[in-house]
DNA sequence: CGGGGCTCCTGTGCGC
DNA sequence: TGCGCACAGGAGCCCC
């Protein structure tokens, strides 16, 4: 499941490949992928276009291209983004300037393509919270949001309105590193707990940066290779395992409808 | 406005 | 051994 960590190591490897390269053809193998425009437009519209930058918003890539246009992608729970030669089970393939191609790749087909002329218009990525990275994201404002909400902080953290990138696997790691327990309202953490928890995300985020992702399901990077954070996780998919700072069983249960790990003695 | 449940989709893994 | 079903989950949507 890629979230923000695994995001942001694709988009850093596009980073290094495909910026200054023209996108010469697209071939859409299943067009329920691309939600705007037609599915023909679309390809009118983006063939012979540059790609001129990359960024991430949330869970979202963005790429620009010329003509003051956006190629806004999300991958949802299986999608891949894969430089390269050409892949069989590729649901829509760019076919680059270079002779490359960039695969979009989805098990699922639950991932969205679209181009536009205003990423921020947008409207999933225009209601989107903070990013948890950014300075602008400080302790201050974190406090004041949570103490504002009255839901289970694990709901809290994975809804991307409330703050951006954060899903299933980092906001079960980040409660666990803070010591709070999923079901906790978010209005009872205390300032200690807050803190630590704002210090968790921060941390735990730019650790699976650093390992490059977690690979979980179908996860890879740009180059098709596997993230190296999974080694790392210390609750996610653990359920009956010990925990790794006491030794009590890890527990599973349901929040939202998703599977949350925790430790019932770690977590209060 | 908020929370719960359903929906999209397909590979995996279980029980009978 | 093989079939059928539940399950996994990001996020939009509907309903109360």
């Amino acid at each position: 499941m890629p979230e923000l960590p695994e995001v942001e190591t694709i988009k850093r490897g596009l980073e290094e490949r495909i910026i200054g390269l023209k996108i010469k053809d697209v071939k859409i193998n299943v067009s329920k992928i691309i939600k705007e425009p037609q599915p023909q437009d679309f390809k009118e519209e983006i063939m012979g276009k540059k790609i001129l930058s990359i960024l991430r918003r949330g869970k979202y890539l963005i790429l620009s291209i010329s003509s003051d246009k956006y190629l806004v992608i999300h991958l949802k729970l299986t999608g891949q983004l894969i430089y390269g030669t050409e892949e069989q089970q590729s649901r829509v393939c760019f076919i680059l300037s270079n002779g490359k191609y960039l695969n979009f790749n989805d098990l699922r087909l639950f991932g969205e393509i679209r181009l536009v002329k205003d990423w921020t218009q947008v409207k999933s990525i225009n209601k989107l919270g903070p990013e948890p990275l950014d300075k602008s994201f400080n302790i201050n404002n974190f406090s004041k949001m949570i103490c504002k909400k009255k839901s289970k902080i694990k709901l809290l953290l994975m809804d991307q309105t409330f703050i951006a990138g954060i899903g299933n696997i980092y906001a079960q790691e980040a409660l666990f590193r803070a010591g709070i327990h999923p079901e906790r309202l978010s209005c009872s953490l205390n300032d200690n707990e807050i803190k630590s928890l704002f210090r968790e995300i921060k941390e735990v985020l730019n650790e699976a940066i650093r390992y490059r992702g977690s690979s979980i399901d179908d996860y890879v990077d740009a180059n098709g290779k596997k993230g190296d954070f999974e080694s790392h996780l210390q609750v996610y998919g653990r359920q009956g395992d010990t925990c790794f700072k006491c030794k009590e069983k890890i527990k599973k249960i349901k929040l939202g409808g998703r599977g949350t790990c925790f430790c019932p003695q770690c977590q209060t």
